[in-house]
DNA sequence: GCCCAGGTATAAA
DNA sequence: TTTATACATGGG
């Protein structure tokens, strides 16, 4: 690790992050591109990051940012090595997968940012879901320097729904009301969620409104790092059935192969890399076949 | 105008 | 328990 800008800018190597593969899976939802690089808003802080082949550049970040904030963020003490492995192991098409994106993280984000991210994820585009997500903390968050904080859930308890809806939200503005609800009464101790096993902490979730079992599962691996009970199957079948071959019974057998104990304790990272792989042909397939849509339902 | 988007609540079978 | 439909909104 070096530094650079005077000591406010610091140099990470060898973390075999690839910082676009990372934030461009869908785990996130508030960066941008920038000339080079990427703008990132997390932990209330505005990083900027770029990377060549020497590693990350990370600014403005001092050490203690370093170890304290973004180590963790970027899961950088995570064993990739062995999860690729164990993975790959498993399925030809796993490892294609992770061949293709050997430098995709989890990112482990703030809770009831990714609650809040997930619940308006739903029936929702990328590019949409972002631009709400910005609104939302435009009008709540706190204000720094050129840039907006995620609200925390007493800064959205002062909202109220038509409010929440002229940042776009539309239905899920109801949810959001719900949650931070739940929250101000103590039905819900965002605090205290971490310590609750994977199943209590699912339970929890799903008593939210708008939250089902794919926000659930989008929130447990995100915002809680739980990473080792995941439905990869019904994920791997959602996805394939939509993009792939819609109706195709012959596939369920192939899909049923996916079910999560194959793939042990890297269950969530095997979704993670499935799931990405997926939508990039999804999207490939799209483009190349712009004019004529049969490639989907 | 119609279809879609990292779904879920709700009613009805 | 499983299956249709509505839901807000903007982009293609």
């Amino acid at each position: 690790m070096e530094y650079f800008n005077e000591g406010h800018g610091i140099k990470v190597t060898g973390t075999g992050l690839d910082i676009s593969q990372t934030l461009e899976c869908g785990q996130c939802f508030r960066h941008e591109k920038t000339d080079g690089g990427y703008r990132l808003i997390a932990h209330s802080r505005l990083l900027n990051i770029t990377q060549d082949e020497e590693g990350l550049s990370l600014y403005p970040c001092t050490a203690e940012e370093f170890e304290t904030i973004w180590r963790n963020y970027f899961d950088l003490d995570g064993d990739y090595a062995a999860a690729q492995k164990f993975i790959s192991e498993r399925d030809s098409f796993a490892a294609e997968a992770v061949s293709l994106y050997p430098g995709l993280r989890f990112l482990n984000q703030e809770p009831f940012e990714t609650l809040v991210s997930f619940i308006i994820s739903q029936n929702n585009n990328i590019p949409r879901i972002k631009k709400i997500i910005g609104l939302i903390a435009e009008k709540y968050g706190g204000k720094r320097d050129g840039y907006c904080c995620f609200p925390t859930s007493d800064e959205l308890t002062s909202a109220d729904i038509s409010e929440l809806m002229a940042c776009n939200t539309g239905f899920r503005a109801r949810y959001i009301m719900d949650l931070v609800g739940k929250i101000a009464s103590g039905d819900i101790v965002m605090n205290e969620l971490s310590a609750l096993d994977s199943s209590e902490l699912k339970k929890k979730l799903l008593t939210i409104l708008g939250v089902g079992e794919k926000v659930s599962d989008c929130v447990m691996l995100f915002g809680f790092g739980r990473r080792e009970v995941f439905p990869v199957d019904t994920w791997v079948r959602q996805v394939m059935n939509k993009y792939f071959f819609p109706g195709n019974p012959q596939s369920d057998d192939y899909i049923r192969s996916f079910a999560a104990e194959r793939f042990g304790p890297y269950a969530g990272y095997a979704q993670q890399v499935l799931f990405h792989h997926i939508r990039s042909i999804a999207s490939n397939e799209a483009e190349i076949n712009k004019k004529s849509k049969h490639y989907i339902k």
